[in-house]
RNA sequence: GGCGCGGUGGCAGAGUGGUCAUGCAGCGGACUGCAACUCCGUGUACGCCGGUUCGAUUCCGACCCGCGCCUCCA
């Protein structure tokens, strides 16, 4: 099976073709640095990491393109807060997302472009814009003249007069139609501001994405991803401007790809409900992998509910895979030839079905306990080692994932060996009350006991 | 109001026109000094009503309910 994946375009899932299979394309869009990024935001990112590795599968080179968005007047409201320049802000939250995104375990992408360092860049594209008919100077702006394209509307599948009908916003002056956009703003002097051909101003929301993918990968993208929320209107207004800016026939991009939204607990996640979770709070509390495993275990376009049963869930899956590492490294895992003719990797090339993907990953582990001799268990094993690879998870030793999670106040790892001694030496006696009141103690203060014919195991609860 | 998406067993979550998803939890059993791990066994699942069909959870239509977007948002 070739990669096929679901195109917001079309509303359906398609094959996958490349318009070049030896450069693909991609460009995903990423945070405006104003704020610790929150569980939902790693979710996309972490979809879309999913994503890249599958490409990288498939193709010899993948251009992944995902952008910090440093100027914004979210970012300008924070400044203005602590009295700095929006370098302050936007340097502090850049960094903050990078050291996220490597707690996650998801790979760099190729290209990371600022919005600040392609001013030179927007400005060129909207005067393309300006000159092909689509943008009008107004007041200081300039915007983006919806009239002026046929079908307006077509990826977030509605149509202007609908929702002029329906809008809510009053219609600014200098608009021609209410749902032109903003493609450069003009700036007072106490905001960040460049000069243009129309006074000092600053660029709106959308222009900045397609600056970018036009100068970084080209006029037509294989894939351009983002949450479900960016359909509109954000996505709509790029694959305007991203159309009407250049004579080129091949569209915008190719296959629009959408993540869905994240609940927690059931509900959605918002301040003012008190369930909103920043990202590093969560890898502060919880391995990373586990996280990642959360993330990825219900399919990228369903609503995914982030609740505790879902943490236990993912723990699950990881103890099992760590039994399987720790209870195998005697075993030399058999290689795997070609990954991606694996059934877990099939299951992903059906448009990321990963809860398919991970019954898979389950039924091999069951296998592997269930396998009658070292040459079928080294088989698996290395199924599994490779799939593990792949998703950068269960990468650490077993009794560090099993024991590491140390917490302020837990009892240490010598206190517990000190215990298991004591128990050991009980059990020889045939006292078995000591024995287990020792594990009863161990157990109160988090720790789990496993006996084993080469001695106990243990591990602290999650 | 407009557009879009969805309603699957206690919970999470795939999928299919007529044999099993998978996981978590529960229950019974094996193993164990007792446990844990692991194994075996176990549950009248597909919102409601019509239609198409030999047969529909799966296709079609109506209805009910939920969610997202329409304003900054992954």
């Amino acid at each position: 099976m070739s990669l096929v994946l679901h195109n917001s375009l079309t509303g359906k899932k398609e094959p996958f073709e490349p318009l070049d299979p030896n450069r693909v394309t991609m460009y995903v869009c990423g945070p405006t640095v104003y704020n610790y990024i929150h569980l939902g935001n790693g979710r996309s990112a972490t979809v879309f990491d999913l994503l890249y590795r599958v490409l990288k599968e498939l193709y010899p080179t993948v251009e992944f393109a995902r952008n910090f968005t440093d100027v914004d007047d979210k970012i300008n409201a924070a400044a203005a807060e602590l009295n700095a320049e929006i370098s302050v802000i936007t340097d502090k939250y850049i960094a903050a997302y990078d050291e996220d995104m490597a707690a996650l375990g998801n790979l760099e992408p190729t290209l990371k472009p600022k919005a600040t360092e392609h001013i030179g860049d927007i400005i060129s594209t909207i005067e393309a814009l300006i000159e092909r008919g689509h943008a009008y100077a107004s007041e200081g702006h300039v915007l983006f003249a919806v009239d002026s394209m046929a079908d307006y509307g077509k990826l977030s599948k509605r149509n202007i007069d609908d929702m002029i009908a329906g809008a809510r916003v009053e219609v600014a002056s200098y608009k021609k139609n209410p749902m032109d956009f903003v493609l450069w703003k003009p700036s007072t002097d106490d905001l960040p501001g460049w000069d243009s051909p129309w006074g000092r101003g600053r660029p709106g929301w959308h222009i900045e994405c397609t600056a970018m993918i036009q100068k970084h990968l080209g006029e037509t993208i294989d894939i351009h991803g983002g949450g479900s929320d960016l359909l509109f209107p954000h996505h709509e207004n790029e694959l305007a401007q991203g159309t009407c800016c250049s004579d080129h026939s091949g569209g915008y991009a190719k296959y629009w790809v959408h993540n869905a939204m994240l609940d927690i607990e059931g509900e959605k996640m918002s301040k003012s409900l008190g369930n909103f979770i920043v990202l590093r709070d969560m890898l502060a509390e919880q391995p990373h992998e586990l996280v990642r495993v959360a993330l990825l275990s219900a399919h990228y376009r369903s609503n995914m509910n982030w609740s505790e049963q879902l943490i236990h869930q993912s723990r699950s899956l990881l103890d099992r895979i760590y039994t399987i590492k720790r209870d195998s490294a005697d075993i030399a895992a058999t290689p795997v030839e070609n990954f991606i003719e694996l059934p877990f990797a099939q299951m992903l090339l059906d448009d990321l079905n990963t809860p398919k993907a991970f019954a898979v990953l389950h039924e091999l582990t069951n296998q592997f306990f269930k396998a009658e001799n070292a040459e079928q268990q080294a088989k698996l094993k290395g199924e599994i080692e490779a799939i593990c690879n792949f998703l950068n998870i269960a990468q650490l030793e077993p009794n560090a994932w099993f024991q590491g999670q140390v917490s302020e106040g837990d009892i240490s790892a010598e206190e517990v060996e000190a215990l298991i001694e004591e128990r050991k030496q009980a059990k020889k006696n045939k006292d078995f009350a000591r024995a287990d009141a020792i594990r009863e103690e161990l157990a109160a203060r988090g720790v789990q006991i496993k006996d084993t014919r080469e001695g106990t195991l243990w591990s602290r609860e999650g």
